[in-house]
DNA sequence: TACACACATACTCATATGCGTATATGAGTA
DNA sequence: TACTCATATACGCATATGAGTATGTGTGTA
Protein backbone atom coordinates (compact mmCIF):
# COMPACT_ATOMS: atom_id res chain seq x y z
CA UNK A 1 0.00 0.00 0.00
CA UNK A 2 2.86 2.36 -0.46
CA UNK A 3 4.52 5.10 1.15
CA UNK A 4 1.64 4.50 4.13
CA UNK A 5 0.41 7.66 5.54
CA UNK A 6 2.94 9.47 4.22
CA UNK A 7 0.98 12.50 2.26
CA UNK A 8 0.31 11.72 -1.26
CA UNK A 9 -0.33 14.63 -4.26
CA UNK A 10 -3.37 12.77 -5.85
CA UNK A 11 -2.69 15.14 -8.68
CA UNK A 12 -5.40 16.21 -10.56
CA UNK A 13 -3.25 18.04 -13.98
CA UNK A 14 -4.88 19.51 -16.79
CA UNK A 15 -8.96 19.67 -17.05
CA UNK A 16 -9.57 19.08 -20.50
CA UNK A 17 -11.29 16.31 -22.32
CA UNK A 18 -7.44 14.79 -23.88
CA UNK A 19 -6.23 14.65 -20.18
CA UNK A 20 -5.31 11.51 -20.43
CA UNK A 21 -3.32 11.83 -23.73
CA UNK A 22 -2.06 15.31 -22.71
CA UNK A 23 -0.94 14.24 -19.22
CA UNK A 24 0.58 10.99 -20.82
CA UNK A 25 2.67 13.06 -23.23
CA UNK A 26 3.78 15.56 -20.34
CA UNK A 27 4.82 12.11 -18.78
CA UNK A 28 7.13 10.95 -21.69
CA UNK A 29 8.46 14.75 -22.76
CA UNK A 30 11.23 14.42 -19.93
CA UNK A 31 14.10 11.84 -20.64
CA UNK A 32 13.98 11.14 -17.56
CA UNK A 33 10.63 9.74 -16.96
CA UNK A 34 10.54 8.13 -20.73
CA UNK A 35 13.62 6.12 -19.17
CA UNK A 36 11.97 4.82 -15.94
CA UNK A 37 8.46 3.88 -17.73
CA UNK A 38 10.34 1.75 -19.91
CA UNK A 39 12.24 0.30 -17.57
CA UNK A 40 9.46 -0.44 -15.84
CA UNK A 41 7.56 -1.45 -18.74
CA UNK A 42 9.94 -4.20 -18.53
CA UNK A 43 10.00 -5.40 -15.45
CA UNK A 44 9.09 -3.95 -11.15
CA UNK A 45 12.43 -2.93 -10.18
CA UNK A 46 13.08 -0.95 -7.21
CA UNK A 47 14.67 2.62 -6.50
CA UNK A 48 17.97 1.71 -6.15
CA UNK A 49 17.71 -0.46 -9.68
CA UNK A 50 16.47 2.11 -11.47
CA UNK A 51 19.08 5.17 -10.45
CA UNK A 52 21.32 2.57 -10.70
CA UNK A 53 20.71 1.36 -14.33
CA UNK A 54 19.95 4.86 -15.44
CA UNK A 55 22.80 6.44 -13.37
CA UNK A 56 21.59 8.94 -12.29
CA UNK A 57 21.12 10.32 -8.48
CA UNK A 58 18.66 9.21 -6.07
CA UNK A 59 16.63 12.53 -5.41
CA UNK A 60 15.71 12.92 -8.93
CA UNK A 61 14.75 9.57 -10.07
CA UNK A 62 12.28 9.79 -6.94
CA UNK A 63 10.67 12.61 -7.14
CA UNK A 64 10.18 11.37 -11.33
CA UNK A 65 8.98 8.41 -9.80
CA UNK A 66 6.39 10.41 -7.76
CA UNK A 67 5.51 12.28 -10.09
CA UNK A 68 4.67 9.25 -12.47
CA UNK A 69 2.84 7.67 -9.21
CA UNK A 70 0.76 11.00 -8.44
CA UNK A 71 -0.28 10.96 -12.09
CA UNK A 72 -1.41 7.40 -12.10
CA UNK A 73 0.79 5.72 -14.49
CA UNK A 74 3.05 3.64 -12.06
CA UNK A 75 2.33 1.61 -8.82
CA UNK A 76 4.91 1.47 -5.50
CA UNK A 77 4.94 -1.44 -3.21
CA UNK A 78 7.37 -2.32 -0.50
CA UNK A 79 9.06 -5.83 -0.35
CA UNK A 80 11.10 -5.69 2.61
CA UNK A 81 14.10 -3.13 2.40
CA UNK A 82 12.92 -2.11 -1.45
CA UNK A 83 10.13 -0.38 -2.94
CA UNK A 84 9.36 -1.52 -6.27
CA UNK A 85 7.54 0.37 -8.88
CA UNK A 86 6.01 -1.51 -11.30
CA UNK A 87 3.40 0.12 -14.01
CA UNK A 88 0.06 0.86 -13.88
CA UNK A 89 -1.27 1.71 -17.56
CA UNK A 90 -4.75 0.08 -18.90
CA UNK A 91 -5.10 2.31 -21.63
CA UNK A 92 -4.09 1.03 -24.76
CA UNK A 93 -3.45 3.95 -26.72
CA UNK A 94 -0.50 4.29 -24.10
CA UNK A 95 0.55 0.76 -24.05
CA UNK A 96 0.55 1.01 -27.44
CA UNK A 97 2.73 4.21 -27.52
CA UNK A 98 4.91 2.45 -24.86
CA UNK A 99 5.26 -0.62 -27.27
CA UNK A 100 6.16 0.71 -30.22
CA UNK A 101 8.98 2.64 -28.87
CA UNK A 102 10.38 -0.13 -27.71
CA UNK A 103 9.90 -2.16 -30.24
CA UNK A 104 11.82 0.44 -32.16
CA UNK A 105 14.68 1.10 -29.47
CA UNK A 106 17.32 0.48 -31.75
CA UNK A 107 16.38 3.87 -32.68
CA UNK A 108 17.07 5.07 -29.18
CA UNK A 109 20.62 3.98 -27.98
CA UNK A 110 19.89 5.59 -24.66
CA UNK A 111 16.75 3.03 -23.92
CA UNK A 112 18.56 0.55 -25.37
CA UNK A 113 21.32 0.54 -23.01
CA UNK A 114 18.95 0.87 -20.39
CA UNK A 115 16.97 -2.39 -21.22
CA UNK A 116 20.15 -4.21 -21.59
CA UNK A 117 20.93 -3.56 -18.16
CA UNK A 118 17.54 -5.11 -16.67
CA UNK A 119 18.85 -8.53 -16.93
CA UNK A 120 21.55 -7.95 -14.75
CA UNK A 121 19.04 -5.87 -12.62
CA UNK A 122 19.58 -7.80 -9.26
CA UNK A 123 23.28 -6.03 -9.74
CA UNK A 124 22.48 -2.87 -8.97
CA UNK A 125 20.60 -4.01 -5.75
CA UNK A 126 24.54 -3.69 -4.30
CA UNK A 127 24.47 -0.76 -6.06
CA UNK A 128 22.45 0.57 -3.03
CA UNK A 129 24.71 -0.69 -0.13
CA UNK A 130 26.55 2.01 -0.84
CA UNK B 1 9.57 28.65 -48.75
CA UNK B 2 7.52 29.63 -46.35
CA UNK B 3 7.61 33.50 -45.07
CA UNK B 4 10.26 34.68 -47.07
CA UNK B 5 13.23 35.87 -45.11
CA UNK B 6 11.54 36.76 -41.90
CA UNK B 7 13.24 35.69 -38.51
CA UNK B 8 13.30 31.95 -38.34
CA UNK B 9 14.03 30.14 -35.11
CA UNK B 10 15.57 26.56 -36.42
CA UNK B 11 14.88 25.61 -32.76
CA UNK B 12 17.59 23.09 -31.49
CA UNK B 13 15.61 21.75 -28.10
CA UNK B 14 17.49 19.65 -26.29
CA UNK B 15 20.50 17.80 -26.11
CA UNK B 16 20.33 14.02 -25.70
CA UNK B 17 20.13 11.23 -28.12
CA UNK B 18 16.49 11.08 -26.84
CA UNK B 19 15.70 13.98 -28.54
CA UNK B 20 13.38 13.39 -31.38
CA UNK B 21 11.15 11.26 -28.72
CA UNK B 22 10.70 13.85 -25.79
CA UNK B 23 10.64 16.38 -28.20
CA UNK B 24 7.54 15.04 -29.72
CA UNK B 25 6.16 14.13 -26.85
CA UNK B 26 6.87 18.12 -25.67
CA UNK B 27 4.45 18.89 -28.65
CA UNK B 28 1.96 16.88 -27.81
CA UNK B 29 1.96 17.59 -24.44
CA UNK B 30 -0.11 20.93 -25.22
CA UNK B 31 -3.66 20.39 -26.02
CA UNK B 32 -3.83 22.83 -28.42
CA UNK B 33 -0.43 20.96 -30.43
CA UNK B 34 -2.21 18.15 -30.17
CA UNK B 35 -5.45 19.23 -31.57
CA UNK B 36 -3.25 20.85 -34.59
CA UNK B 37 -1.19 18.16 -35.42
CA UNK B 38 -4.49 15.54 -35.40
CA UNK B 39 -5.99 18.10 -37.97
CA UNK B 40 -2.81 18.38 -40.26
CA UNK B 41 -2.66 14.36 -39.70
CA UNK B 42 -6.03 14.34 -41.97
CA UNK B 43 -5.45 16.97 -44.56
CA UNK B 44 -3.54 20.26 -45.75
CA UNK B 45 -5.27 23.69 -43.62
CA UNK B 46 -4.57 27.23 -43.99
CA UNK B 47 -4.18 28.93 -40.36
CA UNK B 48 -7.52 30.71 -40.44
CA UNK B 49 -9.25 26.96 -41.09
CA UNK B 50 -7.61 25.62 -38.30
CA UNK B 51 -8.39 28.32 -35.86
CA UNK B 52 -12.06 28.46 -36.98
CA UNK B 53 -11.89 24.55 -36.97
CA UNK B 54 -10.59 24.48 -33.40
CA UNK B 55 -12.60 28.03 -32.27
CA UNK B 56 -9.30 29.09 -30.88
CA UNK B 57 -7.82 32.77 -31.37
CA UNK B 58 -5.87 33.64 -34.32
CA UNK B 59 -2.64 34.44 -31.99
CA UNK B 60 -2.54 31.47 -29.79
CA UNK B 61 -3.00 29.01 -33.04
CA UNK B 62 -0.20 30.95 -34.48
CA UNK B 63 2.20 30.96 -32.18
CA UNK B 64 1.64 27.23 -32.00
CA UNK B 65 2.17 26.33 -35.33
CA UNK B 66 5.60 28.64 -35.34
CA UNK B 67 6.36 26.10 -32.65
CA UNK B 68 5.50 23.08 -34.65
CA UNK B 69 7.12 24.37 -37.68
CA UNK B 70 10.63 25.46 -35.77
CA UNK B 71 10.80 22.01 -34.26
CA UNK B 72 10.43 20.76 -38.22
CA UNK B 73 7.04 19.02 -37.18
CA UNK B 74 4.90 20.82 -40.18
CA UNK B 75 5.54 22.90 -42.74
CA UNK B 76 4.04 25.83 -44.11
CA UNK B 77 3.43 27.21 -47.79
CA UNK B 78 1.71 30.31 -49.54
CA UNK B 79 -1.06 29.26 -51.80
CA UNK B 80 -2.29 33.06 -52.59
CA UNK B 81 -3.32 34.61 -49.68
CA UNK B 82 -3.53 31.73 -47.83
CA UNK B 83 -0.23 30.47 -45.55
CA UNK B 84 -0.96 26.12 -45.60
CA UNK B 85 0.28 23.95 -43.05
CA UNK B 86 1.12 20.02 -43.68
CA UNK B 87 2.66 17.51 -41.31
CA UNK B 88 6.03 16.87 -42.19
CA UNK B 89 7.01 14.07 -40.11
CA UNK B 90 8.84 10.97 -41.72
CA UNK B 91 9.50 8.83 -38.61
CA UNK B 92 7.84 5.94 -38.28
CA UNK B 93 7.62 6.04 -34.91
CA UNK B 94 6.09 9.17 -34.77
CA UNK B 95 3.83 8.50 -37.22
CA UNK B 96 2.33 5.27 -35.51
CA UNK B 97 1.86 7.33 -32.12
CA UNK B 98 -0.59 10.03 -34.21
CA UNK B 99 -1.46 6.94 -36.39
CA UNK B 100 -2.80 5.06 -32.84
CA UNK B 101 -4.75 8.62 -31.69
CA UNK B 102 -6.41 8.87 -34.68
CA UNK B 103 -7.71 5.10 -34.64
CA UNK B 104 -9.14 5.65 -31.21
CA UNK B 105 -10.25 9.10 -31.58
CA UNK B 106 -13.82 7.93 -30.54
CA UNK B 107 -11.84 7.89 -26.53
CA UNK B 108 -11.49 11.68 -27.64
CA UNK B 109 -14.17 14.02 -27.79
CA UNK B 110 -12.66 16.90 -28.76
CA UNK B 111 -10.64 15.36 -31.62
CA UNK B 112 -13.46 13.51 -33.24
CA UNK B 113 -15.10 16.97 -33.40
CA UNK B 114 -12.13 18.24 -34.67
CA UNK B 115 -11.58 15.86 -36.94
CA UNK B 116 -15.38 15.76 -37.92
CA UNK B 117 -15.01 19.66 -38.86
CA UNK B 118 -12.75 18.72 -41.34
CA UNK B 119 -15.12 17.81 -44.12
CA UNK B 120 -16.43 20.98 -44.01
CA UNK B 121 -13.13 23.30 -44.02
CA UNK B 122 -14.11 25.25 -46.79
CA UNK B 123 -16.73 26.87 -45.23
CA UNK B 124 -13.92 28.08 -41.87
CA UNK B 125 -12.57 29.86 -45.41
CA UNK B 126 -15.09 32.60 -44.91
CA UNK B 127 -14.84 32.83 -41.29
CA UNK B 128 -11.82 34.47 -42.57
CA UNK B 129 -13.32 37.22 -44.05
CA UNK B 130 -14.91 38.75 -41.12
C1' DT C 1 15.93 1.70 21.78
C1' DA C 2 19.39 3.35 18.72
C1' DC C 3 21.16 2.95 14.27
C1' DA C 4 21.50 2.10 9.31
C1' DC C 5 19.55 1.88 5.13
C1' DA C 6 16.27 2.93 1.27
C1' DC C 7 13.61 6.25 -0.06
C1' DA C 8 10.88 10.69 0.06
C1' DT C 9 10.47 15.40 0.48
C1' DA C 10 11.62 20.54 1.21
C1' DC C 11 13.89 24.37 -0.38
C1' DT C 12 16.02 27.42 -3.64
C1' DC C 13 17.05 28.69 -7.98
C1' DA C 14 17.08 29.25 -12.94
C1' DT C 15 14.61 28.49 -16.91
C1' DA C 16 10.67 27.32 -19.71
C1' DT C 17 5.93 27.62 -20.97
C1' DG C 18 1.45 29.38 -22.28
C1' DC C 19 -1.73 33.13 -22.55
C1' DG C 20 -3.84 37.65 -23.92
C1' DT C 21 -3.32 42.06 -25.97
C1' DA C 22 -1.35 44.86 -29.07
C1' DT C 23 1.15 45.51 -33.10
C1' DA C 24 4.10 44.36 -37.15
C1' DT C 25 4.74 42.20 -41.65
C1' DG C 26 4.16 41.03 -46.31
C1' DA C 27 1.28 39.84 -50.37
C1' DG C 28 -2.24 41.33 -53.14
C1' DT C 29 -5.25 45.02 -54.86
C1' DA C 30 -7.32 49.44 -55.70
C1' DT D 1 1.26 54.36 -52.98
C1' DA D 2 -2.38 53.46 -49.75
C1' DC D 3 -5.29 49.86 -48.11
C1' DT D 4 -6.89 45.27 -46.73
C1' DC D 5 -6.39 40.88 -45.34
C1' DA D 6 -4.07 36.74 -43.43
C1' DT D 7 -0.69 35.72 -40.55
C1' DA D 8 3.36 36.47 -37.47
C1' DT D 9 5.60 38.40 -33.69
C1' DA D 10 6.61 41.30 -29.33
C1' DC D 11 5.69 42.14 -24.75
C1' DG D 12 4.36 41.33 -20.05
C1' DC D 13 2.72 38.25 -16.92
C1' DA D 14 1.73 34.25 -14.13
C1' DT D 15 2.76 29.68 -13.51
C1' DA D 16 5.13 25.33 -14.21
C1' DT D 17 9.16 22.62 -14.44
C1' DG D 18 13.57 20.44 -13.43
C1' DA D 19 17.93 20.30 -10.98
C1' DG D 20 20.91 20.07 -6.87
C1' DT D 21 21.59 20.03 -1.98
C1' DA D 22 20.11 19.10 2.37
C1' DT D 23 17.22 16.78 5.38
C1' DG D 24 13.13 14.07 6.87
C1' DT D 25 10.75 9.48 7.42
C1' DG D 26 9.88 4.81 8.31
C1' DT D 27 11.29 -0.07 8.38
C1' DG D 28 14.32 -3.47 9.74
C1' DT D 29 18.10 -4.82 12.64
C1' DA D 30 21.66 -4.70 16.16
Amino acid sequence: MGRNNRKRNEVKIGSDVLNNLTNFFKVLSDDTRLRILVLLYHKKLCVCQIYGIMDESQPKVSKHLAKLRDMGFVKDERQEQFIYYNINIQDEVLLNILKSIVENKDNYPTLKVDIEKINGAEKYLETCKG
